[in-house]
RNA sequence: CGGGCUGUAGUAUAAUGGUAGUAUACAUGCUUUGGGAGUAUGCGGCCUGGGUUCGAUUCCCAGCAGCCCGACCA
């Protein structure tokens, strides 16, 4: 993309109206916007950063074999009156209608999803299955906080299994756990199994999370042999001996980057959601859900990945591969000269099918243009001007040393990334 | 929902019971071009309502909004 045609949501100054680190830094580079307190837009950098990030849960969640689906975020208020969330739920947000009806603002979906798959599960043969989707959910915080870690809409992946009997949902359990890690690892993301409590969905469950300062979880964990729970369920302090290796037990805070259930008969129950079984008896339906705020984990990408001068993205997830750098000025031939230099490269990265933004703007100075490079924190900045002649000055954002290099270099370093 | 802090220009900030200042951004000109350039000119502001006062952006009260702590967090 070209720099000069976009808009420049970049700032000088960090936001007055937020303390939390993956907010100021998000506002400040020009990824998102704030709208109140725990509602965001997403500006183009962040939409990319956010849609790479639904890519490759979709991706993973597909390899699953769940289907993905797209339900509504306005929602009857009889469903939820039938599992009694409509009471019992505190974050649920309510809306009325002209005519009075109530309604409530999609927080979680097992009210819309059990009715759904009524309509497609009646034999032991259409399970296992599963639905998810990815798509804003509403939750009445008490508290908005910490930026894009605890918003009021928030983007969620929330997939849905059904299955016959308990074991086949300890398998699919299990496989959701790997496809979980594998989306964390692709994201960069050092996330740790923790057992939890269930909280109103079921007995216990458990969470992913990642160890950060700033992290609103605890967790109790042994480097030893991965014993991890939250404080919420262990009491342990720091030193204490591990209950299943006599490891050391250390404490950590954390920020919960997903959420897995065995939620058995809790909802399918309200909905007598039944199959007929291979003994021809009709039974109750097991179910499991598995949650992940894919909006959060752009903000704890922020949070973790950045230094005094911005964001430094993980490939996986950056908003482009390449910024491309012109540095024009001093003579007008030679910056002319420049300029045609680096429009060719942009056209022969865009041929290579390399997404990268251009910085062709010829009213910024090059201090800025590093400044706001560095901001937004693309893996690669490709620097062309005068001074290196025909070379290409390449450097990682997160290292310090630049190098000057020809295009065949890059072109190189484009299908080793691929692999 | 309890407690605390804060609301001044697009952004970030200063001062003040009597004409609100700086930086940045924006517009125009000239100069400049490898780490948020210089210069000149211009545009632009005291959250809302009530009270005290001759006079309130400033003091008091209320509301609204934002942040933080706590409670909560599916």
């Amino acid at each position: 993309m070209l720099q000069s045609k976009l808009s420049n949501f970049v700032r000088k100054e960090f936001p007055k109206d937020e303390e939390a680190h993956n907010a100021r830094l998000l506002i400040r580079a020009g990824f998102i916007d704030k709208v109140m307190a725990g509602v965001y837009s997403y500006l183009p950098f962040g939409l990319r950063v956010l849609s790479k990030i639904n890519s490759i849960v979709r991706e993973e969640i597909n390899k699953l074999g769940a289907q993905e689906v797209l339900m509504p975020a306005l929602t009857p208020k009889e469903n939820w009156q039938q599992t009694g969330r409509w009471e019992n739920f505190d974050a649920l947000f309510k809306v009325i209608s002209r005519d009075k009806k109530e309604f409530a603002l999609g927080a979680t979906h097992e009210e819309i999803v059990v009715p759904l798959s009524q309509k497609a599960i009646f034999s032991y043969k259409d399970m296992p299955c599963g639905f998810y989707q990815i798509q804003n959910k509403f939750r009445d915080e008490p508290r908005a906080k910490s930026g894009m870690l605890r918003g009021r809409e928030f983007v969620m992946k929330d997939l849905y299994s059904f299955h016959a009997d308990s074991e086949d949902l300890d398998l699919y359990y299990k496989k959701a756990i790997k496809a979980y890690s594998n989306i964390f690892k692709r994201l960069g993301l050092n996330a740790w199994l923790v057992e939890a409590s269930g909280g109103t969905f079921s007995k216990y469950s458990h969470e992913f999370q990642v160890f950060s300062p700033n992290g609103e979880d605890s967790v109790v964990y042994c480097k030893k042999c991965q014993f991890a729970q939250n404080s919420e369920i262990n009491s342990s302090k720091s030193g204490d001996s591990c209950p299943k290796c006599k490891g050391l037990l250390e404490i950590s805070s954390a920020i919960e980057v997903g959420n897995i259930f065995k939620l058995n008969t809790k909802y399918s129950d309200p909905f007598s959601l039944k199959f007929r079984d291979k003994d021809g008896l009709e039974k109750i339906v097991i179910m499991g859900c598995y949650g992940i705020g894919t909006s959060r984990l752009m903000g704890v990408a922020a949070e973790l990945f950045n230094d005094e001068k911005g964001l430094i993205w993980p490939e996986s997830i950056a908003p482009f591969q390449f910024h491309l750098v012109a540095l024009g000025g001093g003579d007008e031939k030679e910056s002319k000269k420049v300029y045609q230099r680096a429009n060719k490269i942009y056209d022969q990265l865009l041929k290579l099918g390399i997404e990268v933004l251009y910085d062709d703007r010829e009213d910024k100075t090059p201090g800025e243009k590093f400044a706001e490079s560095d901001l937004i924190g693309i893996p690669v900045r490709l620097v062309v001007s005068a001074r290196n002649g025909t070379k290409i000055e390449f450097k990682k954002r997160n290292m310090a040393k630049a190098s000057l290099v020809d295009f065949s270099f890059i072109k190189k370093y484009c299908i080793s990334q691929r692999d």
